[in-house]
DNA sequence: ATGACCAATTGA
DNA sequence: CAATTGGTCATG
């Protein structure tokens, strides 16, 4: 520990100087006592060599090593274990992959520092699972090990886990839901019976969805497998916690998230990684859960922006629920009541089956659907609308649904909140110089950018040349303030960021919720209003045109059926092919289209895309040195938007800069493998790193 | 990362 | 000539 500050001195040169080598010699001889060094290594008499794999940030390291034994670890050190080891020159955690009787290394092998437990909390199929991702999203396997395993906590690994008979599953109770979709009955009876399906799963709006979930399960463990089952967030956890424990008692599956705290998080681990339960439910962490005879994965909603791991090397839930599923042969189910791109890209490419409902029963489950436009002259006539900033249909459609029970108004989140847009034609109003988005600080002063600050007094819309400008929405909060001043006679709450409600009484009220922040509502909402919907529309990046369908169809889908009285009111442009599939209630043609394409712009699924960040220079050198396949286009470099840069840049350092790379969605495995070269390559020789992310969410 | 080694470069 | 700097390589 004192050798750091002599370090500093030797290089301040208070010291005669004195030749490298015996510089290194003295440090070497002043170590020597000070580090005890272990008897020498009396090896383990079976398997005496452990590979490891050590946790080290270096792209060019991402390999096993190996390490002898000694005698005293021999029964703690089980494949799957964590261990610290010396690695040049210094203490580092790893995890041991396997025992060996003997090594490749030609050279003498350091004995293990430190058997840490004896928990096998890295299973084989995890391991390869993780080396699978880091592959896929060109990171390393260390990166990918700190999403997969949470860290230790000691106190809990002392205990054991409740152990019950794991097996046992209910097939009869569960299967009634399932009969609404042809193929889902045999869905069911598959994975009881030890098969593997894999289908992309359309619910139905109003669809009891984690019973369904719960029943796939217990299927699955009828068979003797365990399953995994990925949703967005912990409100969707608790309600497949729920259907989970009627379907299969309790104790028979556990809960896995982040929130839970490190204790109970770990202790929820411990569980699985024991093979005490075989039954997991929980967020994006949970979907490296070690579960053992893993037989069937799920992902609900899977178009959810909360399924994009934000850390390196940003994996998507439902890709690395796929690599799971490929490497572990095991059955997959992709639901929602949306379908996204990927998910159709799998019923296109054969890898998956479609598992949807007939026509007629779509029809009959869904709400009645308009659209209607947001013109001022609409708003005139009706002086409480006004207030409100409501189009008149829209107003109509509340007072009529609050006759008969509960009303459901989803507006945009705040931030969209500030944005400037046309009077006339509702452009969002953007800065002409950096194309950030214009906002209103002061009511006396010009609007300016959000992004770059300047000032824009006389603004003209690029669309139609008027100059005028409006504040399109008010936060929920004052959305909910007016709708109170205009529906005196009943309550009118809130629900989003912080103050999520989980669910309303079924009498007459008024909720205002933001996207994904929904209450749910025993026998559904009578009405379901949209506002501003041309507002998310209009957005710049391809992703947002998608995402917003999905939470509009989220939002009606918690409404009743038309038949029962359920209608939908959604402010925007009729003509939008996003309301459009709306009104139909048409998921499915929405994503062949959307499919279409982005396979025609040559954007992902239909390419496999990576983009590279940091300075322009950097940039060059980098992918110079990829050795890219046949059909890749560099597109770029182009500044990063300020809004996407990090924290606090300072001045000297230079721009950032993003290139993509693009290829065809086959040569996607080798656009990832010369990516990792590139990062060992540039971690090896000390260069600066440049950021990968291959198929980024939020791309535009 | 840290450290070792080698080759080219600098300095008296 | 020695000392320094910079690139490359290995780390078990």
């Amino acid at each position: 520990m004192s050798q750091r500050p002599e370090a500093a001195d030797d290089r301040a040169g208070r010291e005669t100087p004195l030749p490298q080598v015996v510089r290194a010699r003295a440090r070497e001889a002043q170590q020597r006592p000070a580090a005890t060094a272990p008897a020498p290594a009396d090896p383990a008499p079976e398997l005496p060599v452990a590979r490891v794999l050590v946790d080290l940030p270096l792209a060019h390291l991402d390999r096993p090593f190996d390490y002898l034994v000694p005698a005293r670890m021999h029964d703690t050190v089980v494949p799957g274990s964590r261990v610290k080891v010396r690695f040049a020159g210094q203490d580092v955690d790893g995890f041991v992959l396997e025992r060996a009787g003997a090594s490749e290394h030609a050279g003498r092998l350091s004995p293990l520092r430190r058997a840490v437990s004896a928990e096998p909390v890295l299973s084989p199929a995890v391991a390869r699972l993780c080396e699978l991702v880091a592959a896929r999203y060109a990171g390393t396997r260390s990166d990918v090990l700190r999403l997969a395993v949470p860290p230790r906590h000691a106190t809990t690994e002392k205990r054991p886990s409740p152990a019950g008979d794991p097996w046992a599953g209910d097939l009869a109770s569960a299967a009634a839901g399932w009969g609404g979709y042809p193929g889902g009955p045999e869905l069911l009876h598959g994975l009881a019976g030890g098969a593997s399906p894999r289908a992309v799963w359309s619910a139905l709006p109003g669809e009891s969805w984690p019973c369904l979930l719960a029943a796939a399960a217990a299927a699955t463990l009828a068979s003797g497998r365990g399953s995994l089952l990925c949703v967005p967030d912990h409100r969707d956890v608790a309600r497949v916690d729920a259907a989970l424990s009627a379907a299969l008692g309790t104790g028979r599956h556990v809960v896995l998230t982040a929130e839970a705290g490190p204790a109970r998080r770990y202790r929820a681990f411990l569980a699985v990684a024991r093979g005490a339960v075989r039954v997991v439910v929980g967020t994006r962490a949970a979907a490296f859960a070690p579960v053992h005879d893993l037989g069937l994965v799920a992902i609900w909603d899977d178009g959810d922006d909360l399924y994009a791991e934000p850390r390196a090397p940003y994996p998507h839930t439902r890709e690395v629920l796929l690599l799971r599923a490929d490497d572990e042969g095991c059955a997959a189910l992709v639901g929602g009541v949306a379908r996204t791109v990927e998910a159709e890209y799998l019923l296109r490419t054969g890898w998956a089956a479609e598992l949807t409902a007939p026509r007629p029963a779509v029809r009959a489950a869904a709400p009645l659907v308009s659209v209607t436009g947001a013109t001022d002259r609409e708003l005139e006539r009706d002086p409480h609308a006004r207030t409100a900033r409501l189009p008149r249909s829209a107003f109509e459609g509340i007072r009529d649904g609050l006759a008969r029970g509960p009303v459901l108004l989803q507006t945009p989140r705040q931030g969209y909140a500030t944005i400037l847009a046309c009077e006339t034609c509702r452009s969002p109003a953007r800065c002409p110089p950096c194309g950030g988005p214009l906002r209103q600080t002061a009511a006396e002063r010009p609007p300016s950018c959000r992004w770059c600050g300047t000032e824009q007094r006389s603004w003209a819309c690029p669309e139609c040349g008027e100059r005028g400008l409006r504040a399109p929405v008010l936060g929920d909060r004052r959305t909910a303030e007016e709708l109170g001043r205009a529906f005196p006679q009943v309550p009118v709450r809130t629900s989003s960021g912080e103050r999520v409600l989980a669910t309303v009484d079924p009498v007459p009220s008024v909720v205002v919720a933001t996207p994904g922040a929904e209450p749910l509502v025993d026998g559904g909402y009578a009405v379901v209003v949209l506002l501003d919907t041309w507002l998310m529309l209009a957005r710049t990046d391809l992703r947002t045109v998608e995402e917003s369908l999905r939470r509009g169809l989220a939002a009606a889908a918690l409404a009743r059926g038309e038949a029962d009285g359920g209608r939908v009111v959604a402010v925007g442009d009729p003509a939008h092919p996003a309301l459009q599939a709306l009104v139909r209630w048409d998921p499915a043609g929405f994503a062949r289209r959307e499919l279409e394409e982005r396979r025609s712009a040559h954007l992902p699924p239909a390419s496999r895309l990576a983009t590279l960040t940091g300075a322009e220079a950097d940039l060059a050198d980098a992918v110079a040195t990829l050795r890219l396949p046949p059909g890749a286009e560099v597109l770029g470099p182009v500044e990063v938007p300020p809004h996407e840069r990090g924290p606090r840049q300072v001045a000297t350092d230079p721009a950032q800069m993003r290139l993509v790379v693009r290829v065809p969605r086959p040569a996607g495995a080798d656009l990832s493998r010369t990516l990792v070269e590139m990062q060992g390559v540039r971690s090896a020789r000390k260069l600066p790193m440049v950021r990968v992310q291959v198929d980024p969410v939020g791309l535009g």
